[in-house]
DNA sequence: TTTTGACCCTGACCAAAGTCAAGGGGCGCC
DNA sequence: GGCGCCCCTTGACTTTGGTCAGGGTCAAAA
């Protein structure tokens, strides 16, 4: 199983533990920029140093609010990456109104699209809040693609790989309980089949809730149920009597 | 926007309107093979003749049920699309049991990861259910991305807006009802940004039901409510009164 | 013609999640 | 210590979606 908390937490490696507080404002250096760039869709997978020869003509971009990014029709060549605030991606519509089609958050990139194929953005892009970015230049991602081609290759799969976790993270979204989401999660913390396992929340409630789709209050009415199964928690550390049996309760369909 | 049933209408024009029918047993012949490869995520965007040349070396298969078609372990020199059927990728447990890990179904592809990046299958895929496949070759699928450089971005470029699009729905079904989704859905069918909009919908309301992640009894209320608002169903045209202020609607956040 | 089945709607009921409000425990700080 | 703050839990209540059962419409088959 991979690391259930990977677009959140921040740490790339899959014995993702707890991430390293609660979000600062970031500034983009070293390793930090890399651990978080790393955990990209786009990235994953790939090693620190084709990250750095991708990256090679990036900047890090301090924007304040309101700062337009880029406007449709624009050349687009580069895409950004979202280490600190927002921008919202939006539209003009006929009658001069601006529809919003999508707002991004730590820790996203938008404008990959336009860059690879048509080299134009079809939209437009405002800073909405104060915000630190990378702006990833096209020259040499480019080149540093064309140059090894198992990085291409490396990155195709990579976004094959999320595209499947996307993918069933709607399923259970549609199909399952909150309460088995709850459960799969704790599941996926632990590399144990069978037994006893002894796992550690990687951040808080409130946000573990809202990565299962539930708020905290229901979270914790789950939770509570989940003790009867032989779930207990205890501050952010879970153990689980028989991860066997909460396997096999979570592979039922329906109810 | 895009075209909103694009998973399952299979036709990959962006004014979809109708899929042709029910799902038949597919024959993989001709244009029906091609627009329904064509609407893979992996494919997003290519044009017609660049996929006959990634797929040159691609075979049908019809698999009766439990076929194996690789173990894991073995060398992933292809990977597979499922036009009909079904095939579960699973591993085995340590104490001998087996845990499904993804089932797939029409139309998806799966093993992409494996081929482009190890070189080898994580786990073992088997036929559960009489399958209609498409075996799709490494050596040609390779060699052509080589050839033409701009097909490897295209193929990034697809899978990126393939990654906005699962995400967004993700976020959608996490923090919108599902009268708002089922809005939106409506309402991606159509170019109108303001006034009076007619459209018809691709598939019956069982599978719409099942899109917007609700029992198709759910979806007949959600109608009955949507006519509140404007939005006048019958059979599977649907009259929008006024698309401005029902997209103002969606728009609100919560509640 | 009747029958059958696919598809859809509706009402009654129930279980579950959201909402609102209150309160407990841990922790740092004056 | 006393205070406020944060995180979490709990209870009471409301809303909503799922479930089950009934029934309507339509078209193709008998």
């Amino acid at each position: 199983m991979s690391c259930p908390c990977r677009p959140l937490c921040l740490v790339p490696k899959p014995n993702c533990s707890k991430p390293d507080g609660p979000l600062p404002r970031h500034r983009a250096t070293g390793p930090a920029l890399a651990r978080q760039v790393m955990a990209l869709p786009l990235f994953d997978g790939l090693e620190h140093d084709v990250l750095e020869r991708l990256m090679a003509d990036s900047t890090a971009l301090a924007c304040d609010r309101r700062t337009l990014l880029f406007s449709a029709g624009a050349a687009a060549d580069c895409f950004y990456i979202v280490l600190d605030g927002q921008v919202k991606l939006f539209a003009l519509t006929p009658d001069g109104r601006e529809s919003i089609v999508e707002v991004f958050t730590p820790v996203s990139s938008f404008g990959e699209a336009a860059m690879l194929s048509m080299g134009i953005f079809p939209l437009h892009a405002e800073v909405i809040e104060d915000a630190t970015l990378i702006k990833v230049g096209r020259r040499a991602f480019i080149t540093t693609l064309q140059s090894d081609r198992a990085v291409a290759y490396r990155m195709l799969a990579g976004l094959c790989r999320w595209h499947q976790r996307l993918s069933s993270e709607i399923r259970h979204l549609k199909e399952q309980p909150p309460w088995q989401r709850v459960a799969e999660f704790l599941l996926a913390l632990t590399d144990a089949q069978v037994g006893e396992a002894l796992v550690s929340l990687p951040f808080n409630k409130e946000i573990l809730a809202s990565r299962v789709g539930i708020r905290r209050e229901s979270l914790s009415r789950v939770l509570a149920r989940l003790r009867d199964m032989g779930v207990r928690t205890e501050g952010n550390s879970v153990r689980i009597d028989d991860v066997g049996s909460l396997r096999r309760l979570c592979a039922e369909t329906g109810h």
